[in-house]
DNA sequence: TTGAAAGCGCTAACAA
DNA sequence: TTGTTAGCGCTTTCAA
């Protein structure tokens, strides 16, 4: 597979240069207190060389392995996509790689995972975590002893947090389709133990004590964040006798499901029910008719995200865990109507 | 940040078990030379003081990372997820991570993460590369020494290749369409120096060729496989005089950009144009009306190219390099109906 | 089968 | 400002 030669090691550059190995190290980690002809030489040898210092041993040393884990639910959504796609770019940009990797819904491969991740001594966590209430994960997630920022999930004052303000979001929705004339919305969402599901069904009942209506428990349907429990949930939703006139898809992954679940009971959009997706622009603005969206910046979630997990790890950012929250934008589009009785 | 006394090493087990180092590291690498009442003693002191090896000073010593590079171009594709879900699945249960990156479409990027991967050392490469004729990136990635998988691209003789036959693929598309009736099919894809495209636009001449067709060059769209480039192309291809009666997305993220720009055109579909698309099992089952797909089993991509990673890392698979081919499969839906002249 | 010791490539502490 | 040296935590000789 290979050919020829060994790696060039800073043994052999300072060797190349004339000078010490420590001089050599300080050239490379860009010193000040090194002489003008001293950092030539060794600059030349590097490129003589082609050299390029082993990361490997450079963590081994000083502790840093410049890693930053980040971990999931999984790859499927596109709120993942923009997220990870700045956070990349911001963190190569100084240096450091991220370690990506997503449980599946399978909260054992999260434990698996963080333990992976420690033992690579990962410098940094941005965690999604498939529970708030966990002590085990918790429990890891301190062991590992690096600065963390909790994505979306309840702050536990310990840990940097970044949330989006579901509460709000749904406030948003529910006063859009109360005013429509709605009076039977369905929410589907994800379980209790995860924070925006929490923060969606609480507002959920909230909005319908606000406007003094009765919530037939039967329009809450939380378990998942899948599409397969959304369509299953839908499918269940459509064939009551008193069905919703609007179904709210409480999670980024859940619209299909809904819509394919809707277009099976043969009902038209926003004729005979309406619906209000979670963050995906793609399909909400592809779908006839288009989906109105309750939209959360997961870019810019990212780029706060990074920054703030650059600054924990190069010590600029110091001082007790900040929360930072985000506002949902409710894209109003076709998808809603007044239900007719 | 932390909390107490530094993580147990190796030192700290075998002083706790009472026996040497290597003895220590014989008993955590599992290997059989080692005394039964030992191994016990060992294992004791391994759980009594929470010990796990740290992977870092594992590979500085014995040059492996257990670390796979994963270079693509980007996170937002729909293959990409399937692939990359059973990839990581599949090596975390072999103690393998994937080490994921992106270009994102800037080349200039693909080799600051092939360098970002060499100082880390990874143990093998899995990647879709940005241009399959840029010999600074192939020298690149030969200077890595490490098992390569080309990710449907083209097979360079030293590397393994795992990569779908679109020229079959298109051929099927085209069978399809003619015998529909169309005479004007336009086709939409990347550039010509990616395999992908180039064996589609080459089973696109073939297939006019064989039909006795001329092809109207107006018709191949070649540049890009974003959704934007798509969608400009679509734009421009509706707006001709003697427009296309078909458009195949030939690239896994177009579909959105070229149902964007019928909705624009006012077109209807199939009434107006047939739409086929390359692998988007979301998009073109829920769309309506649903879309004619010519699938590619990204998961079983997945699959295969963990196996083949593992088997060259771990020494289980030797010989020359490997080619695995995939098929693909039309699925036909209602996005395509017979032209009406 | 076990122990002792060298050393992977680098950084950091110390001395000059 | 530069050189020397110890040692990060582990695996892997080499001897016993």
């Amino acid at each position: 597979m290979n050919g020829g030669m060994p790696k060039p090691t800073i043994k052999d550059v300072a060797l190349e240069a004339g000078v010490s190995l420590g001089t050599a190290s300080r050239v490379i980690n860009r010193f000040s207190d090194v002489n003008v002809e001293m950092r030539l030489r060794v600059e030349r040898a590097i490129r003589k060389l082609g050299y390029t210092p082993d990361a490997v041993a450079q963590s081994m040393r000083s502790r840093s392995t410049r890693t930053i884990g980040i971990l999931i639910r999984d790859f499927s959504s596109p709120a993942f996509v923009s997220f990870a796609t700045v956070v990349q770019s911001l963190l190569y940009r100084e240096g450091y790689v991220p370690l990506l990797a997503g449980y599946a819904d399978e909260p054992r491969r999260e434990l698996e995972i963080l333990s992976a991740f420690a033992q690579r001594r990962i410098d940094g966590l941005i965690v999604t975590t498939s529970s708030d209430s966990d002590a085990r994960l918790a429990d890891t997630r301190r062991k590992l002893a690096v600065p963390t920022i909790l994505f979306d999930r309840d702050p536990d004052g310990e840990q940097d947090t970044i949330a989006v303000d579901h509460r709000s979001g749904i406030q948003q929705v529910m006063t859009y389709l109360l005013k429509l004339g709605h009076r039977r919305v369905a929410l589907l969402t994800g379980a209790h133990h995860v924070r925006p599901a929490r923060e969606r069904i609480e507002a959920f009942i909230k909005a319908h004590h606000d406007a003094g209506l009765v919530l037939d428990p039967m329009l809450l349907r939380t378990g998942s964040f899948t599409a397969e429990f959304a369509e299953q949930q839908s499918v269940d939703l459509l064939a009551l006798p008193n069905r919703p006139t609007a179904i709210i898809a409480g999670g980024v992954n859940m619209l299909p499901g809904v819509l394919l679940a809707i277009r099976a009971a043969g009902l038209s959009i926003p004729k005979d029910i309406s619906v209000v997706s979670s963050t995906n622009p793609e399909l909400c603005e592809l779908f006839m008719p288009t989906v109105t969206e309750l939209r959360v910046d997961y870019g810019a979630m990212g780029v706060e995200a990074s920054q703030l997990m650059l600054g924990r790890v190069q010590g600029t950012i110091k001082g007790p865990p900040r929360i930072l929250r985000f506002d949902t934008t409710l894209i109003e589009r076709e998808s809603c109507a007044p239900p007719h009785v």
